[in-house]
DNA sequence: CGTTGCGCCTGTTAGC
DNA sequence: TGCTAACAGGCGCAAC
């Protein structure tokens, strides 16, 4: 499941292997792989030129020599290949970028929640990416600002942390171990939490998606790898997902899941109260 | 207007 | 053993 960590990694990924690259050509091989807002077919990026990868939250984008971007967003399964021109096609393969040097891109999706799409690119992000907030490591990133949203919000903390609209970039896994770290329980009321828990809560945020950033994110099957195809490490030193019934690493304590707002949440009952 | 719930997907796993 | 149901869950939109 990419989340912020996990889209940077693909991001330098695709710095690293494609910048300055041209799109020679634009092969879209499933109907979802086009996002409906996209503004133009796919393939009006053919002949443009990669200028710079870009990323807010868990959405990134191609900055083209145009002034238009091509911008991806993995879903639940989306993955970006870099493969050499007559590989064989991956079993989920969705859309082929052609580029010189003799390369192609992939975007391979199992469960097609992933997508691409063409949206113009004159202001500070692409337009299709402009109604989601910063991530907690972009400059334009209002730490005080950010505090007072969420403490005006009427819901549990849980959800805001997952509304991309206040703060992008965390997910369902990093949720959960932000309120782990940070010692706070998922449905506590936002306008119930003390700026200063909130406070230490995107510190938690911060330190734990950077701690997942150095190891490449967190991988728990062949869903989640790299432009290589490597997988991610930190599923190792997760501490409350994906642990029920395992002992919290502060007091020993057995994590709890717990199901609301459709969707899991971990949690240590001892160190996280309500 | 703010909050909540649903539908979109497919492969894996748990349970009967 | 073989089938069905539950589960994973980000996002956009509809409904309340």
């Amino acid at each position: 499941m990419p989340e912020l960590p996990e889209v940077e990694t693909v991001r330098r990924g695709l710095a690293r292997w494609s910048l300055n690259s041209t799109i020679n050509a634009v092969q879209v091989l499933h109907h979802r792989a086009t996002n409906p807002r996209s503004v133009a077919p796919l393939d009006v990026v053919a002949g443009a030129s990669i200028a710079e990868i870009s990323r807010r939250g868990k959405f990134l984008w191609f900055d083209l020599d145009r002034p238009y971007a091509l911008v991806a967003h993995l879903g639940m399964s989306g993955q970006f290949r870099i493969q050499p021109v007559g590989a064989p096609d991956e079993k989920h393969l969705r859309a082929r970028l052609l580029l010189d040097g003799h390369q192609e891109l992939r975007f391979i999706d199992q469960r097609t929640f992933g997508w691409l799409a063409v949206s113009a690119n004159e202001g500070p992000v692409p337009q299709l990416v402009s109604a989601i907030a910063p991530d907690i490591f972009d400059p334009l990133f209002d730490r005080s600002a950010v505090i007072n949203k969420y403490r005006k919000k009427e819901t549990e903390i849980k959800r805001a942390l997952l509304d991309q609209n206040l703060m992008s970039g965390v997910g369902n896994i990093y949720a959960d171990e932000s309120l782990w770290r940070a010692k706070i329980h998922p449905q506590s009321r936002c306008d119930e939490l003390s700026p200063r828990k909130i406070e230490n809560l995107l510190a938690a945020a911060e330190i734990v998606m950077s701690k997942a950033l150095v190891e490449g994110g967190t991988s728990f099957d062949s869903l989640y790898i790299n432009v290589n195809g490597e997988s991610g490490y930190f599923a190792h030193s997760l501490e409350a997902y994906g642990r029920e019934n395992e002992p919290c690493s502060r007091c020993a304590t057995h994590i709890r899941r717990i199901v609301f707002g459709g969707r899991s949440s971990h949690f240590c009952p001892k160190c996280q109260r309500l």
